[in-house]
DNA sequence: ATAAATATTGAGCAATGCTCATTTTGTGAT
DNA sequence: ATCACAAAATGAGCATTGCTCAATATTTAT
């Protein structure tokens, strides 16, 4: 590889870790080319010789912030086994400290519009979708006689109530509610609607 | 009222009127002082004596939002009575309709962002708190030995979570979720999350 | 009618994403 | 080493926006 090349390389990296740093102290919308092309010593100009766009720049840092995110919950899995029940409550968990670990850079990863007419391209979609995967496992265990399509759907829906009480949780618009006690409407919350789908209707 | 006080109230109410078609077009993003200027027939700066910012705009036009949303779930209460378990599968139903009817102006409500420094103002913030009211009256028949306060966190993890089924069921980034299958899948975790929570525990 | 108060205007500022002609740097052949 | 060509970096500049404020126009009070 040239020397140029690799040169362009290094900045790449380094322009993508400056944003994330950016928008991890400051928010998305702190995020400013103009200082990330300082930062890392190079023309206002040259971030669009690294990145044809904020938008690509924002979606790479949220690769990185969605791989951390996927270690956390497979650490959160592998700490000792335990009933699906209790796995999904643990995994739930470990979302919600993420989040609260990691505000700034997670919401970045809901708060983020595409500008318009440009569709989200499809490698980050199906990064999005890989979140899905901690959370089938345990509900195949719980729910073996569904298919894989309704195991799907259940796994959605799962993780989108999880989702919400974690975002408007953390909202400081709201009324900021304390972490642990987050934490444990989310273990209760689980707990019912696992235990609501999995009893018989009568 | 002087003729200047009426007549700076009518521009008010345009200036608001026209924001709030601009988002239902356009979305946040597509809110601009100088089109709502031009609309309502007024100088760009003229905006400014209308209304102190665009913050303050954006959380009026919320305002009437939250007010069309509350008259929504209400009316989808009165529709004959129910059992409460059902009363709160009707008002998860109606939220979620009501986000897809009116889905720009309903992601306002919690894309927008103030200006950093601004807190949000108290009249914004309870605004938003009434909602939970709709819950809460069905979980008290539900739960009749808890207390107000616990009824009020079980009512907020309860919107919670069927906002998040919604906010992600809506979402375009992801697979768009036919509204049909959202609905069903929102009246099964509602149950769900009822019947879990009710369950004894054994 | 006139002066004082008030409201409106729109040019202009600062911030910001992005472009592109110009300049600098890197590459490869002789 | 030298030169010619390709590739990359630069930064001035454009367009868009929210917002300001001195100047102007309008309304009100006497």
């Amino acid at each position: 590889m040239s020397k140029a090349l690799e040169r362009r390389a290094k900045l790449r990296e380094a322009l993508i870790e400056a944003a994330e740093r950016a928008i991890a102290a400051k928010g998305l919308s702190g995020l400013k080319t103009r200082e990330l092309a300082q930062e890392i010593g190079i023309a206002n100009g040259g971030v669009y010789n690294l990145v044809e766009d904020v938008d690509e720049l924002i979606l790479r840092v949220g690769s990185r912030t969605l791989a951390r995110l996927d270690a956390s919950l497979s650490l959160a899995e592998i700490r000792g086994a335990a009933a699906p029940r209790e796995m999904l409550v643990r995994i739930a968990v470990a979302y919600c400290d993420f989040a609260a670990d990691n505000l700034e850079l997670w919401r970045a990863l809901f708060e983020h519009r595409m500008q318009p007419g440009k569709p989200v391209p499809e490698w980050a979609i199906s990064e999005q979708m890989e979140l899905f995967r901690h959370i089938y496992k345990p509900l195949a265990a719980l729910f073996p006689q569904r298919s894989p399509a309704q195991l799907g759907v259940t796994a959605r829906s799962l993780f989108s109530a999880v989702h919400g009480m974690v975002a408007l949780g953390l909202e400081h618009k709201l009324i900021a509610v304390p972490i642990g006690a987050l934490r444990s409407e989310i273990s209760t919350l689980t707990r019912a609607m696992v235990d609501g789908l999995t009893a018989k209707k009568e």
